[in-house]
RNA sequence: GGGCGAUUAGCUCAUUUGGCUAGAGCGCUACAUUGACGUUGUAGAGGUGAUAGGUUCGAAUCCUAUAUCGCCCACCA
């Protein structure tokens, strides 16, 4: 077949990824190594196409698959999806408001049906885009976060921290987004700076005998004050504690209380407790059995345990009905300008209000204490290092994890309550059914779903449970866990708490934490900006490993680095390079699978420099340095395969050579460009069904070392020839020096040069100019004063070309390099010798001239 | 408020335990070349490695400040 003059990946992408699946190429078989290999990918969301970011993660992992793959391991990759509980459902309604319909239209089992079937239209969408990406991942284990082996997962689990007493529900403040309704995790919570106001009101003493002024910046929240808190040893108010203040807008009494949390150099040092509505005073509530009164409900409005006047308005409204009342009342004292954060939804930005809640928790000391000595044994690495003592710090921290969700998209939560006593829960999985009877009683289903990071913890186990223990055997702990800093926190550190406590072993054995994918100008890409590349018209464009390439390329782990699309430029331009390379080769009838002889210099250089890559490259994947690791690909194949080996190896094409040549490249490239390098592989041996993808990583050839390092040595001479011959140089009349190692002589030179602007008049032409610009000089030559330079110098020209020519005809003869590669050796440098004499011959001359 | 990262050539970025002349791609300059490849070849110019100190025989790399940018975390009302 013959190959097109220039790579069209278009024409064969799709071909060569049906052919691997076809051919069963992604399934974890054993080649040679007892070894196993797996990366169980994250799952993207399965709610929309897929974002850039998505081509680096998939990029590095199948880099990695396919690297140990070749090296005779069985490689598992496993794909999947996941179904993304609050994002994808934010995604759907948004699709129903378009259509002009609210979620609270739908019960929430309609809602989940509905759902479902929009996913499986995206799923679709996406998995041909992980194909488009040439990710070798074995489709037959392909795992949905909704599938059943997955839910189960999630079941057991629950069961055995609920039995173990792990599992708690309690009335805690969640963070709650009135908007959405839905409670959120901590982690879930985006804080941002807010400019508000620091409200001092006064509080008169129930006694009569005067006030207390407490500091807030939530003044509509005073309507469900239970408290005042002072500091014990705060000299100021020691006489007030004990006593009562009438809380105004109200008719209630409220206590005077000391308690350590407060501080006294903030504010008034005196603090309202609202226990139903601030997460400190929570506990302050709970330190002083207080009683809770929620005044905001579930929709941000106030509720009916506030007095009637401010029932129904929202948060906003009440505040500055508030503020107006206490002012009228002369209550108001002062207000400040104060600067504070607030979370907000990270979806919608409402402000988040803490409300009581009936939640489902995971008490997380436990599972955290032996996290942190499992990553304080070093049993897991980190990629970068600096991750792991980041991951340490945040787990120390770690409180209790809200697993509950109020929506419909997602895990139910397997428990119910009975009809008559909201203090018995059951665990049942009959989640399909609204009510059950057990023993009589009548128990109704929680109607929350799990939040998705509990089910997807399990990920790297659950997706090898089923159907039977075997992959789990023989792939967990997975090899690489590769991911994005952004979910550390939310997911690293999940999976490896859950990992121990559910098998008791770490999940993965290393965790590889990739930067993002910034916009070209370096800003976060974001689609209200518009400032999103979409991968599927750059791999239309410039093909698949050509995205891959340019992805890679110049990052580092954990570094945001901004999208470039002129190393996706460059990552083409290899593949052309790459495959004229096969093309040229293949030309002269050479085919692969042969045993090299080498028999000149350059035979003997070019297997001791495709020795050296092999295991180079072996080492810079295991450590997962990839833009290194591609770069040495790109100049081993370009520099040292096109530039100099086929360069001098023109005119003694040795078959057996060439092609084994060809075949290493073409592997030590498949990790990187699987796509070309199948194509070619495919196009060069055509006769039987073997594949690149499943071939082997190439063995260390014997060579002799002298006569590799005998054509280095050419090969630097001859360098140096070139550089000397481009020393001098001619341009439209101007004479350029240029090489920066005769700086010296050069500005001596010029310095004589200068001059020559005295032989103007005695030779009756214009003689030279000297310019000098920059640092730099050169000469406006007039041609008929300097003929005699420029004759000379092309002269010398000639001479240094025929000199390196001849050297490069030699060692293009095997018969010379054979016998006498030593020779040659010597020849080369007393040629470089010579020229050097001549460039300086030329020097002295001028310098005579111009002297 | 706490933690982390970045700052290197005109641009985008490398440089893993401190050590050869700090590299790459693009861009730029000059030249070459019509059969593997112009998505090419050869050569070149271009960096006081943010700033100021310090440690060391030796620092882009370690330490201390400062500046700018970015990210993450955080229940001070």
């Amino acid at each position: 077949m013959k190959l097109s003059k220039t790579y069209e990946p278009n024409q064969y992408e799709e071909d060569i990824y049906a052919l691997w699946e076809k051919q069963g190429a992604f399934a974890p078989v054993h080649r040679g190594s007892k070894e196993t290999f797996c990366i169980v990918m994250p799952p993207p969301n399965a709610n929309a196409g897929l974002h850039i970011g998505y081509t680096l993660t998939s990029a590095l992992e199948d880099i990695t698959a396919r690297y140990h793959r070749l090296k005779g391991r069985a490689v598992l990759l496993l794909p999947g999806a996941d179904h993304a509980g609050f994002e994808t459902q934010v995604v759907y309604e948004k699709k129903l408001a378009k259509e002009g319909k609210s979620r609270f239209d739908f019960s929430r089992d309609e809602l989940y049906t509905q759902i479902w079937d929009f996913v499986a239209e995206n799923k679709g969408i996406f998995e041909n885009q992980i194909r488009a990406m040439g990710a070798s991942c074995d489709w037959d284990n392909y795992t949905f976060t909704l599938d059943q082996k997955i839910v189960d997962r999630a079941y057991k689990t629950f069961k055995n921290m609920w039995d173990e007493g792990l599992i708690y529900r309690g009335e805690r403040l969640v963070n709650f987004c009135t908007y959405h309704e839905t409670g959120f995790a901590d982690i879930e919570v985006v804080h941002e700076e807010v400019k508000g106001h620091l409200w001092e009101i006064d509080y008169p003493l129930t006694d009569g005998s005067g006030k207390i002024t407490v500091a807030t910046t939530r003044p509509e929240t005073m309507l469900g004050d239970v408290a005042v808190a002072v500091h014990p040893k705060d000299k100021r108010y020691k006489e007030f504690v004990g006593k009562t203040v009438k809380l105004p807008l109200t008719d209630r009494e409220i206590p005077i209380l000391s308690d350590e949390f407060v501080d006294k150099d903030f504010g008034t040092g005196a603090v309202k407790i609202t226990p139903a509505h601030d997460p400190n005073d929570f506990e302050v509530g709970q330190r002083h059995d207080l009683p809770k009164i929620s005044v905001i409900g579930h929709n941000g409005k106030i509720t009916n345990d506030a007095p009637k006047k401010y029932r129904g308005l929202t948060v906003e409204e009440a505040r500055k009905a508030v503020v107006e009342d206490l002012d009228s009342g002369g209550f108001l004292a002062n207000v400040k300008d104060h600067v504070h954060n607030v979370g907000h939804c990270y979806k919608c930005k409402t402000v988040i209000e803490p409300l009581l809640k009936e939640q489902w928790f995971i008490d997380m000391q436990p599972l955290a204490k032996k996290a942190i000595k499992s990553l304080k044994n070093n049993e897991i690495t980190f990629y970068p290092e600096s991750k792991k003592d980041q991951l340490v710090k945040y787990l120390e921290g770690l409180r209790d994890w809200n697993i509950s969700r109020q929506i419909a998209w997602g895990i139910p939560i397997p428990a119910f309550v009975n009809v008559n006593d909201p203090e018995d829960w059951i665990f049942n999985t009959e989640v399909t059914k609204e009510t059950i009877e057990v023993e009589g009683k009548t128990y109704r289903r929680d109607p929350d779903v799990f939040d998705t990071w509990f089910s997807s913890s399990s990920w790297p186990y659950a997706t090898l449970e089923y159907p039977d223990n075997k992959e789990l055997a023989e792939f967990y702990p997975n090899g690489l866990m590769e991911t994005g800093g952004e979910i550390l926190y939310p997911w690293v550190s999940r999976m490896v708490m859950l990992g121990l406590y559910v098998t008791g072993k770490v999940p993965f054995k290393e965790v590889y934490i990739h930067g993002y994918v910034m916009a070209e100008d370096g800003s976060k890409m974001s689609k209200s900006i518009g400032n999103v590349v979409d991968p599927m018209p750059v791999i239309k464009e410039f093909g698949s490993d050509a995205l891959r390439m340019g992805i890679i390329s110049g990052r580092s782990a954990a570094v945001n680095t901004g999208y470039d699309s002129r190393r996706v430029v460059e990552a083409r331009n290899f593949c052309n390079k790459l495959w004229n390379i096969a093309r040229y080769i293949e030309s002269s009838g050479v085919v692969l699978g042969e045993n090299p002889e080498p028999k000149t210099l350059a035979d003997h250089w070019i297997l001791s420099r495709l020795n050296w890559a092999s295991a180079r490259l072996g080492e810079l994947l295991e450590s997962y340095e990839f833009s290194e690791a591609y770069e040495l690909v790109y100049h081993l194949i370009w520099d040292d395969v096109a530039d100099w080996y086929i360069e001098a190896s023109k005119s003694s094409s040795d078959k057996a050579m060439l092609g084994y040549v060809l075949e290493t490249i073409l592997k030590l490239a498949h990790p990187f460009a699987p796509f070309l390098t199948e194509t070619i592989w495919q196009t060069i041996t055509p006769e039987d069904d073997s594949l690149i993808i499943t071939s082997s990583w190439p063995k260390t050839v014997k060579i002799d070392e002298e006569k590799a390092e005998g054509f280095q040595e050419i090969k630097a001479v001859v360098s140096e020839l070139r550089q000397i011959k481009t020393a001098l140089l001619y341009d439209k009349g101007s004479l350029l020096f240029t090489d920066g190692k005769l700086d010296a002589d050069s500005q001596d030179l010029i310095k004589r040069l200068a001059k020559l602007e005295e032989l103007k008049s005695a030779e009756g032409g214009q003689g030279l100019q000297l310019n000098q610009a920059g640092g730099k000089y050169w000469l406006d030559v007039d041609r008929h004063t300097a003929k005699k330079f420029i004759d000379s110098l092309k002269n010398r020209e000639v001479q240094l070309s025929k000199v390196i020519d001849n050297l490069n005809t030699r060692l293009r003869n095997p018969s010379y390099t054979e016998k006498a590669p030593e020779k040659l050796v010597n020849e080369s440098r007393a040629q470089l010798a010579d020229a050097k004499q001549e460039l300086g011959n030329i020097i002295d001359q001028i310098k005579k001239y111009g002297g």
